[in-house]
DNA sequence: CTAATTTGCCTAATCTCATTAGGCAAACGT
DNA sequence: ACGTTTGCCTAATGAGATTAGGCAAATTAG
């Protein structure tokens, strides 16, 4: 039989579209090899096993939403950078809503050292350098930023947004605009 | 052979007590029959299928987070009221953490509408009464603190902050009196 | 208090998955 | 062309989800 070309890469390309196409919880080995036109036992000369297959399509979505962060920041400061970078994040999410499932896949620890969240740290870090704020206070807003952002990301696309009026989209530049005055605030510690 | 007793209530009770103990994403029908002694096929005269056993964990999370929340809620206001109902939410995420996670299936339309959903957010709104804030910017900040909570909550649990410092507590506290002022200080729309 | 009914739990059977072992032939380096 | 690699296949195993059909314990009706 004519062989189908494929490579790790290629597999897990695929089973990234697969995620947008279907959920990233619906993605498994049998699935995708439908998908691709093979068996099910060939995709395991490209993956390990399904937890594999799931991992290394966490870290494809967390590299491009880095790569998609980063080229949004590129030469913006505060508020506009705040913006940037969190648009890119939600955008991202709504086109590739599989993948973006898939970028809160629970990692172990060696998977998670070897992904791209040390990128999305350094580029928050990157953004608050525009605000006055001491190391300690920076820690701290680069974990309120990460918790709104994937927080309201994924409620609104579990659709919990979705038939309460304002539009979605108005809450969130709202919200912005909220997190960029808090941040040129931030109260001191009592 | 001697009847068990079990009734949907006992074994979705025994599914959130599993999911705390295994994780929700491991609760399956064979395990959760493994745990109760009896045989898988049995658990099917009290539930429909594994969709319907997630979607009834989740909904009894709902529901005892909420009756927490509203607990501790009881004759507070303003920041006071703002940390109970957040350390409440927290509180029994790292408790209960499969059953959080239980919390955060995603139900379809009919099964969101008999969930306690609608306590949280008259909850959230309740706390809001406590600032000055207009109705919309009121619907804004209820959004706001849906994501800030779940998405700390979430990435906490899922270990997020375990290897690095400060200690998620003291993020956790600064967080809240960030929110509080940020309440006080809504910026107008421009 | 017995008889009729309900229903909790079981066995058996089917289907789908995940995963491993072993083999063949296409692709590739020499 | 020749041997090696390796992508893909078939076959086999074991586990999980689900349905059908049966029996006996619990409950209700008379």
């Amino acid at each position: 039989m004519a062989r189908a070309g494929l490579t790790p890469e290629r597999v897990v390309r695929a089973g990234a579209d697969l995620a947008d196409g279907i959920g990233f919880e619906q993605v498994t080995p049998s699935e995708l090899a439908r998908k691709l036109g093979i068996r099910t036992a060939s995709l395991y000369s490209h993956v390990k096993n399904a937890h594999d297959l799931k991992t290394r399509i966490a870290l494809l979505a967390l590299e491009e939403l880095a790569d998609q962060a980063s080229a949004a920041l590129a030469g913006r400061a505060g508020r506009d950078a705040l913006g940037a970078f969190a648009n890119a994040y939600r955008d991202y999410a709504l086109q590739h809503p599989g993948r973006f499932a898939a970028a809160g896949f629970r990692l172990d620890a060696d998977a998670a050292a070897a992904s791209a969240g040390g990128r999305h740290s350094r580029m928050m870090r990157a953004i608050l350098r525009g605000y006055d704020l001491t190391e300690l206070q920076q820690t701290h807003a680069v974990r309120l930023l990460g918790s709104v952002f994937s927080g309201y990301v994924r409620l609104e696309t579990a659709g919990g947004f979705r038939h309460s009026s304002p539009d979605s989209q108005e809450s969130w530049t709202e919200i912005l605009d909220a997190l960029d005055s808090l941040l040129r605030n931030w109260p001191a510690s009592p």
